[in-house]
DNA sequence: CTTCTAACA
DNA sequence: TGTTAGCA
């Protein structure tokens, strides 16, 4: 099923240190990031950044377009794009259902 | 934990 | 240009 349980995608959310951890970046990266527009990391109350499994796989993706030859400012609008063709393909699969 | 500054490849 | 380290 694809509910709740087996979708964790903007629910589960971690600390800056440990989701450098897991993507394998220093913090200062992350932050970095989230100030050229790549990620927008959602924040507690007291200002904390809270990272989502959603966010982690963008900064997987970021990773990946750096090796490539992509300066951050092109990747932000990668992500854009990808973001839109994202949304078209969405209305595409109702349009031929 | 946060932001800012500075230095390095 | 992007990353990292140290300070407040």
């Amino acid at each position: 099923m694809r509910n709740a349980e087996a979708r964790i995608s903007s629910v589960g959310v971690y600390g800056i240190t440990v989701a450098a951890e897991l993507v394998g970046v220093g913090e200062q990266t992350l932050r970095l990031y989230e100030r050229k527009g790549l990620l927008t990391p959602s924040r507690t109350a007291g200002g904390t950044r809270r990272y989502s499994d959603d966010d982690l796989v963008i900064v997987r993706r970021v990773l990946e377009l750096l090796e490539v030859g992509v300066n951050l400012v092109g990747i932000r609008h990668v992500l854009e794009l990808e973001a839109e063709n994202r949304d078209l393909r969405a209305e595409v699969d109702k349009l031929s259902s």
